[in-house]
DNA sequence: CGCTATTTTGAGGGCAGTCAAGCTCCGTGG
DNA sequence: CCACGGAGCTTGACTGCCCTCAAAATAGCG
């Protein structure tokens, strides 16, 4: 067995200050899916409305009901979206990784954003206006094109959650966002898959409707069938196939 | 107390064999949230790519799995939109009225239609082709927009429905579905909103993850309190306040 | 090298699911 | 018109999954 010591993921990664630059953010708004395709002249336009922030894991972007001003896209780390029930209790709606979007999505009318976002890894995030990107979904329709398909592809992945949240006993449904996570933000590795993002039972209990408990009692089983291997906020995949028939995937 | 008997709402709404004609799809296109204030070139340009089809209660318009070729916009009438457990079990994603949209919305690569949705009430349903809907997105850059915010705008409610079922008691996802059910599909009536649909305990079950042994048990209790008055496939609405505080909504 | 957050494990209880039986309504056909 | 059948609804008893509460073990950080 390889005993392998590990800090948190999170010391390697440093976003240096001055780190999204002009030229950084141009290089990375075109590796973007939304913008890819685009005329040298457009992609500048877009460059020119976004603006890179840098944020400390933990910090928040924005919070539920606050009205929505601005749209993020992630540059680099990761970012948590989630909301509160009237209990306090934290329901994690979606990690976003490299070139996620989100933030204030439904622009007509006044609206507000519909989720809590923190930093969950220090993180680099582009922001733009409402506005602004009003002009450019109306300027290049390609880009409202895949701006469209973005957001239908996560309308679909929270009805696969709903279903999974409504019709698979626990043990399944923390396979599946296991095998989500791997698929996501994992990285290749010796023998597995690690999931690189300082993720804690808490947090996969709160995407799965259940408890950190049930986690950590579900997460044993799977290590003592060899699937998996674990630490303190971190996992390695090392049967996917295995994992996704116990999620039902087949 | 009102004995009211009533046959299934059904009976009073006849859908004639060439109800959407072009003139009423004009009509009914030119309602739609998406192509308001489209001119009237434009919503002739619209209402060119649309075919209107009627279906009777209970037929399927697609499949999940089948490869997406349209596009369904609901003129007439109510759509269940179910996806379907490995073991069978039924799960209510939306019950879709009168101007609102599903099927192949993602439409980059050669995708699938994510759900399967089915004629609640006999309906008339106006189709396009993604193709054709695409080329509508591209050139009338207002109508990419007012979808997108729709879209977006499911993805909320979705997201909604995965905090309710994580972290509400099944009366109160029970109260809520009401809820929003009488505000979406609700008519007004004397002392109360009668929603106005088939709908079975069965069905209520299925979109808030429940059973209907408990959908009736909980259904019994609300009537009890006076709350509601039920029938066999109807509701009414008494007391929507009581019901808003029961779901966690103040 | 303690301190704290995270993870683990155990025991117990409760919400809601399951199984089962009876009831009610409504459409249908004799 | 009425009897019948079947789908939908109701109610009860029991069960079990998973949540809750509690406490100990472990890991990583300052």
């Amino acid at each position: 067995m390889v005993k392998r010591k590990r800090t948190t993921p999170l010391s390697d990664e440093h976003v240096e200050p001055g780190h999204c630059s002009s030229e950084l953010r141009a290089r990375i708004l075109s590796d973007v899916p939304y913008f890819k395709g685009l005329a040298a002249p457009a992609l500048d336009a877009v460059n020119h409305y976004f603006r890179a922030f840098n944020y400390a894991a933990g910090a928040a972007l924005h919070h539920e009901n606050e009205p929505a001003e601005a749209l993020f896209l992630v540059a680099h780390g990761t970012v948590k979206l989630l909301q509160y029930s009237a209990s306090g209790e934290e329901v994690l709606l979606d990690l976003l990784g490299q070139s996620d979007l989100f933030g204030g999505l439904t622009m007509l009318g006044q609206r507000c954003y519909p989720q809590n976002a923190f930093a969950q890894t220090p993180c680099c995030v582009l922001v733009i206006t409402i506005t602004d990107f009003r002009y450019l979904l109306r300027t290049y329709s390609e880009v409202a094109l895949n701006v469209l398909d973005a957001v239908a592809r996560d309308l679909e992945a929270a009805q696969a959650t709903i279903r999974a949240i409504s019709t698979l006993p626990v043990e399944a449904r923390i396979a599946r966002v296991l095998v989500r996570l791997a698929d996501r933000l994992g990285e290749a590795d010796d023998g597995g898959i690690l999931i690189q993002s300082p993720l804690s039972h808490q947090d996969l209990a709160a995407m799965e409707a259940t408890t950190s408990e049930t986690v950590s009692r579900v997460i044993s089983g799977l290590r003592r069938s060899g699937d998996i291997e674990t630490g303190r906020q971190w996992i390695r995949i090392r049967n996917r196939t295995n994992l996704a028939r116990l999620a039902g995937e087949i």
